[in-house]
DNA sequence: TAAATACTGAACCATATAGTTCAGTGTATA
DNA sequence: TATACACTGAACTATATGGTTCAGTATTTA
């Protein structure tokens, strides 16, 4: 078995394409939590809730310590930057796709067109 | 079979954690392409890349368009606001918890922790 | 010290991804 | 019309994901 993790973000856009992940970041912005208590808000076993911080902490996007029996999840340092700047380059892509004139002039010619 | 497909920005995320993919809106960016073209450009056979294409456009952030033999993908109109708004406003969070104070406490108390 | 709590790890299941090959179908061209 | 081209679909492989249960270990707490 190789294990290949692939790039940062790679790891970081999977990490946040599920639900599930997405609403923990969302909850560790209000405050650290354990995994107990983000498994009794997401309504999960322990074990899910375990694997889908490991998904976030593996991305960069969370932290934990465990500290006695309890384990603290919080957001990492890491931070959202890399992502955000991807998205915004490549937003400026899509728009300037639909200023240029050939996307007006191929809206004009829909008609006679397959799937 | 059930196939549930997720919500948007699942589709999303889940078609941007890939390399390949990446660079096929890269690439759709600088023009349309055909599926023969960027099967070539990123050293993969059709079927491969029709199967990368397919991701993209259940995500919607590409279309297709067959005419003739050829299928041609352009960005689709979609574009990437969605998932530009959901980085901002989690950036947001996690710039907020590093400059609260617990944050400086808890460096602080660096000492003696586990994993 | 006994019991409850919090997590951990292995094993399992169903489905998805990332790729391939191979055998087509339909379209353009010589 | 024969050949080449562009794509399509089925089938297969290996691995990852998202979840579970069950059986632990370690730490609190009564």
């Amino acid at each position: 078995m190789v294990q290949y993790l692939g790039s940062p973000l790679d790891l970081s856009f999977a990490a946040l394409s599920d639900a599930t992940r997405r609403g923990i970041i969302d909850q560790l912005g209000r405050g650290d939590a354990s995994i107990t208590s983000l498994a009794d808000q997401f309504q999960m076993t322990l074990t899910g809730m375990k694997k889908h911080v490991q998904v976030l902490e593996r991305a960069g996007l969370v932290v934990t310590q465990k500290v006695g029996r309890v384990r603290t999840c919080k957001l990492g340092k890491r931070g959202l930057n890399a992502e955000a700047e991807w998205i915004e380059a490549h937003r400026k892509l899509f728009e300037a796709r639909f200023e240029a004139l050939d996307e007006i002039i191929s809206e004009m010619k829909q008609e006679g067109s397959d799937d």
